[in-house]
DNA sequence: CAGAGTTGCCAAAAGGATTAGGCGGTGCAA
DNA sequence: TTGCACCGCCTAATCCTTTTGGCAACTCTG
């Protein structure tokens, strides 16, 4: 890090040109014609001294950092955190960019905080991530510069974000379900009032609606979201007589508690009952016996097109339009999933 | 982020000072004697025109950029990276610094150059963190700054660094099945060669050791990692007529494995077989049934002590020793864990 | 009242890079 | 011979802050 570093003033010395021209060659500017016997000079010049322009010097001048900023909510409480952070740090590194990371906790005024802290070091570009899809309300300051929402959109939806298409995705969880020849499925869900309850639910209609099968209220449950809820709600639906074949569950960690409710009961999964999850939790899908069949969010998807959107609104300057972007999950396939009991 | 935000010279001009006593005044720099009414109206000023230092000028001037690089083998794909980087960015923030985010995916080129591009950003310090504890070989650059190995050492103790205290974790964990009144006491471990198993190792036979119990190779068992080697390996263990009553296990990973054991040998948790595990991945223990009693590891207070200690580095130049430090895994107590039944 | 020591402030350099503008030299047409 | 275009390179300004060195003016001291 520190000791000393060769500057643009070293190689133009050692060149025999003017710091100018060295700037020119390393650049590779257009509209400047330099000879090619002096480009060879300054490139063997700048490889002899190990020569690395200082990006801070760079910055300054230039007002571009190649940094972005990376703020959210929980970061890095949910397991979630890593894929989303390092499809979005990938994308970064691709284009020369590095990400500089801050998390709130929610806290609204150490937010706005943070992005000042941001501001002042000049980064290009703001990332704004929710560890979980949501509606959300961000500082005012997000506004001054380019800025991108991950896993979240605004009321109004007035930034440019990047969710889940999670009706896409319920729809092909119960299609699954469907297609392997299940009817009566049951749907446990979580009670909280977030766009992906709605959504999912919503995926969960279409899906019979394509197969031609009417709406039974009465096989969806919505609890608690932890394993405990989930255990709840399929015990109840997996008591009856009349027993779902399918269940869909609104996360992994409920279809862990189906797991554990199926056991209880003395069902075997897939024989007695299939089950499908939602969020890929590798930690509970891979571990499960047998394995979850379950959709993956995509989260590294969802962090590498919001950097690159990010940096095309940087590039393109203030006056681009916001897109929002829905991003389709796919189907994990392990192995809850059969054909349903005879009978 | 863009349009124009005061300078200095703009503080100055409207507080009717120079440039320079302006930097004297908000920084506070001692040995400058400044009138009273000049500071007053200096930071009247300033507040006025809501000035702040541009962090990239500052930098350049006094080769201190107030950001620390964090580079990761595998950030963000393990659910523990959470917390670590968690902790290591609030205690950042806690002094004003930035974490400047980048993963290796343990290539040691890309690693290389990763640590090139954090140099060119001329961070005052780099962690070099591992995503479990583990023996690395970092590249000679990381030497070139302060740095701190954060969840793994080197060979030869080169560097300052924090890992968890594994031998007291396991020790603790074993102690308290111990405590209960447990003398058969299975582990059911991981064969990989890692510190982690070799000191955990050393800490259950210190915990039989302190109660007197002589050691017994045939019940450690050693399996693959994840949730199905536990099962085996907890199978195996529970199958024999003289089944331990408690069982350590390496992982909460392979305490879940453990837990299906248990239930498919109609063995019920604690009542039939006690369990502890090793990690707290919540995400297992809370939602185990019962929940699971196990050693956290301390992520979150492994990254806050490398930053303060990298900031300590930082501060003191070049010449401070390196030094080792062993972080306590505290014991979270859930449901696991009762008296052994009696016979 | 001369000389020494403080006080309060400022000009300029430094830090490393980019870039607008300019200048001398060459070649060619008039 | 003059005029013009263009090439190849450089000077100097700029980005914004910190720091070094120093200059007036004022206060003491003897």
């Amino acid at each position: 890090m520190q000791f000393k570093a060769a500057t643009i003033r070293d190689v133009a010395e050692l060149a025999g040109f003017s710091v100018t021209t060295v700037s020119h060659v390393l650049n590779d500017v257009n509209g400047k014609r330099i000879a090619g016997s002096t480009r060879e000079r300054i490139r063997e010049a700048a490889t002899q001294l190990e020569y690395r322009p200082n990006r801070l010097a760079q910055g300054l001048r230039s007002q571009r950092t190649h940094t972005i900023g990376f703020v959210s909510d929980l970061v890095a409480t949910t397991p979630f955190a890593g894929q989303l952070i390092l499809g979005a740090q990938e994308a970064a590194s691709a284009v020369g960019s590095l990400l500089l990371l801050l998390s709130s906790g929610g806290d609204p005024a150490l937010e706005d905080r943070e992005l000042q802290a941001l501001s002042d070091r000049q980064v290009d570009g703001v990332l704004y991530a929710s560890m979980y899809h949501r509606i959300v309300s961000p500082p005012a300051r997000l506004g001054d510069g380019p800025a991108v929402l991950l896993d979240a959109r605004t009321e109004n939806g007035e930034f440019t974000s990047v969710v889940p298409d999670e009706v896409g995705g319920a729809r092909a969880a119960v299609e699954e379900l469907l297609s392997n020849g299940h009817r009566r499925i049951g749907f446990c869900t979580d009670s909280a009032d977030i766009p992906a309850t709605r959504a999912r639910l919503t995926g969960y209609r279409q899906a019979l609606e394509v197969y031609g099968i009417p709406f039974d209220p009465s096989l969806v449950i919505a609890g608690p979201g932890e394993a405990v809820g989930g255990f709840d709600s399929a015990y109840s639906l997996l008591e009856r007589p009349d027993r779902p074949t399918g269940l869909f569950c609104f996360t992994d960690r409920i279809a862990f508690g189906a797991y554990q409710a199926a056991a209880e009961l003395g069902l075997s999964v897939p024989h007695h009952v299939s089950i499908v999850g939602f969020d890929d939790q590798e930690i509970i899908s891979t571990n499960l016996r047998p394995g979850l069949t379950t959709m993956a969010l995509p989260h590294y998807a969802m962090g590498k097109w919001a950097v690159e959107s990010l940096i095309r609104q940087i590039e393109n300057g203030p006056d681009s339009p916001a897109v929002h972007q829905l991003m389709p999950c796919p189907l994990v396939r392990r192995a809850s999933v059969s054909t349903p009991p005879r009978g």
